[in-house]
DNA sequence: AAAAAAATAGGACAACCGTCCTATTTCAAA
DNA sequence: TTTGAAATAGGACGGTTGTCCTATTTTTTT
């Protein structure tokens, strides 16, 4: 049916498992059930659960890495790939009312484990940052693009949260819609 | 020396354990450590951990609840008490940087867990938003009053939340900058 | 001072956790 | 078909968790 190793279906399941119930929540036989094999298996695959972290870590680097290169070779407008990113929104609104941002929740949870892999999973955070960055420089914000991507990330993630907390997807489309009249606005400032 | 009962002393040690550590990371020993009494003795005063939080989210509300009362009675201007609560990133700017938002962070963790405290939980936010929706009633902004709160809420979030993740003072200085500005021209816009 | 109540200590408990070990099975190479 | 490595199953392990129970101490009341 399909050529995905076990090592694949591991990380696969515990991508999902975190995102849905957290990291630490997560034990050996939640993914072991979802993935159908045994929990002593496992060990041959992985040597710790920090490891299966670090594994599914890696794996939502190479996803949005992808997704974001995907966006740029497009011959698009830096602006509507701006929106892109702001569009990530709605396109998750089920799972973001359920679950949170995978990013942020992760990030949190991490800090308050003090947990070693930290700084990796902030790495996602740096990703879109640096992306964003690199898209308010081609808006012509030289001077304050870094500030305006974290801007915009800041802003995705309060909304996140909220939806989250309020199980809230009208929210989520209403405060897109206002970060579209925030980035038009921030254009139209430059051009003017 | 203060005439805290045992059982105060619990709440108040259970409270920042949860902030710094996370509620289900935290454990009853960790409690007891931090208390000085026995872990058997726990149960005199709790039936279960459940129940501790509980008595947390009871005290974090009735904190926050007492806060905002006092910046109402003060004949303050509307705006300015708003401004009041966007100053609580400034003045909890090192917490927030070490555990995020107590609120925000909370909310998440439970929403992971699923956890019955949840909609409890929850109710500090939905003090915050009634409270802030109030004031934007009284700066004349009936028609989306709760939308300029959740708005506000979410950027507090996001502020928070960027703020633990690159452990950055700066950043919540300067987005609060922002959003002073931008309640100056929400009310502008009003008066012009 | 005696009796009753409140508070505390310390350990027992079953369940679960991440980890590890050792048989057994599967499967490909020879 | 034989051989050896890769993969899997299942259970044992020590530690920790939340919970509960029962003495003992402390405090209050009479």
């Amino acid at each position: 049916m399909s050529d995905k190793t076990t090592r694949d279906h591991i990380v696969e399941a515990a991508d999902q498992l975190f995102y849905a119930q957290g990291f630490e929540h997560t034990s050996f036989s939640d993914i072991a059930d979802a993935v159908q094999i045994s929990r002593g298996n496992f060990y041959y695959h992985f040597k710790s659960k920090d490891e299966i972290l670090d594994a599914v870590i890696n794996v939502r680097l190479a996803d949005r890495r992808m997704m974001l290169e995907r966006w740029e070779i497009d011959g698009e407008h830096p602006a509507d790939r701006i929106r892109s990113f702001i569009n990530i929104l709605i396109v998750n609104r089920e799972k973001i009312k359920r679950y949170g941002c995978p990013v942020g929740t992760l990030s949190t949870e991490l800090a308050k484990l003090n947990h070693a892999s930290q700084g990796k999973a902030n790495e996602l955070y740096t990703l879109f940052r640096t992306w964003l960055g690199r898209q308010f420089v081609a808006l012509g914000c030289e001077a304050d693009a870094d500030a305006l991507a974290m801007h915009l990330l800041a802003r995705s993630q309060g909304v996140a949260a909220l939806a989250n907390a309020f199980g809230d997807e009208e929210f989520i489309k209403h405060e897109v819609k206002q970060m579209g009249d925030w980035l038009s606005s921030c254009t139209k400032r430059r051009a003017g």
